[in-house]
DNA sequence: TGTACATCAGTGAACGCGCGTTCACTGATGTAC
DNA sequence: TGTACATCAGTGAACGCGCGTTCACTGATGTAC
């Protein structure tokens, strides 16, 4: 392992149980072993290991599972598929959701990480994307009503995974009584059924 | 109006306009028009500030919303009502997230601030919990399908509507080319109807 | 093989700066008689 | 009514501290001849 390496992954330590505030130069050289000033040989300065952070050491559980979806069409059940992206996506969620949300307390962080996030063509709203797209995808082979709003239903659906995950940082961790896959199942299930009444038009 | 309130008011702005780690003592009294030492003749101390931010300048648009639910059950259509806490819920999120998510940065903050939502028997987690008793008392009248789960839908809906005032914040403030109501619209009809097709089981 | 030099990852100590906080003080307002 | 004193919101200047960053340096490794 390179110190390149052994930096970032102290880095990222470090932002995760001290939180981004407490990320300092002298916190993160401590916590990978070296110097404060063994830093700036590899990065010009706090920031580029910041940025360097939430590039390579963002999980990334969801990427190929989404990307996997393509080939999922028609296959097993729709509402199967459904429970393991939720399920996924709490979990790529709950843990990307600390160092994320920290991002919003340095703005100018937050700005320069959205550029590096489109520079690669990558970020958030990709996921609703291509869970919409392959729900769309459904759709024309007639596994899902030809009415539904994919996006709507993408939204709804990550939505929750993403509410779940800052709900279980935000309050005491003790809470959260059902399982991840109770949680997925529960929610795909009403997703599909509706609420309308059947005897209601 | 009080210092106090003047204070907690530069405070909150700086907070959103700056971020949490630019929200420092210099700024709040420049932007309050006090000095320095006049916050300590108001609080003990920055955290003191922070705290009486988040419980006094919390913007509150769903709480009379939500308090108001108990009374609407049966009334107009659950769809209707529900389309309105989806736009109110989204106009919440937006204004509470930047705020709220940067206290992800300070740990402790963020664990005082819990506590005293504890104490005050609030919290975010409230916001759903009030929605899945309206939906369940309108399942009990039968305007909600029986076996449908009130606690998930709620998830699925508040999570739409914080989710996208994430991505609001997160990505580009240019994008959602739909209007908020637009949003709300086409979450509710598609949790309505579910994505099961008509012929299918 | 030995010797002289170049390279470069990493260091300890220092730097200037902005932070949160405290201090002794001011001056306006209220109160007692 | 005037005078002497108490109270208290607010101030300017200073404080100690921890921060990010830089500096001159070390010592191991590689290279030329």
């Amino acid at each position: 392992m390179t110190t390149r390496d052994r930096i970032l992954d102290a880095a990222a330590h470090v932002m995760r149980t001290r939180g981004l505030a407490r990320a300092t130069t002298k916190e993160i050289a401590k916590a990978a072993g070296f110097s404060e000033a063994a830093l700036y040989k590899h990065f010009r300065d706090k920031t580029e290991i910041f940025l360097a952070v939430l590039a390579e050491r963002t999980p990334s559980h969801l990427g190929p599972l989404l990307a996997g979806l393509n080939g999922r069409v028609g296959q097993a059940t729709v509402q199967a598929t459904l429970e393991e992206v939720a399920a996924a996506a709490v979990e790529f969620y709950r843990q990307s959701f600390p160092m994320a949300a920290s991002l919003f307390s340095e703005p100018q962080l937050l700005a320069a990480h959205r550029d590096a996030l489109h520079e690669r063509d990558a970020g958030p709203q990709h996921v609703g994307n291509a869970l919409a797209a392959y729900l769309a995808a459904e759709q024309r082979i007639g596994r899902i009503h030809p009415e539904a709003d994919p996006h709507a239903a993408a939204a709804l659906l990550l939505g929750a995974c993403l509410q779940r995950a800052f709900l279980g940082h935000f309050t005491a961790p003790n809470s959260a009584a059902d399982t991840t896959n109770q949680f997925a199942g529960s929610l795909t299930t009403t997703l599909f059924r509706g609420l309308l009444p059947a005897e209601s038009a």
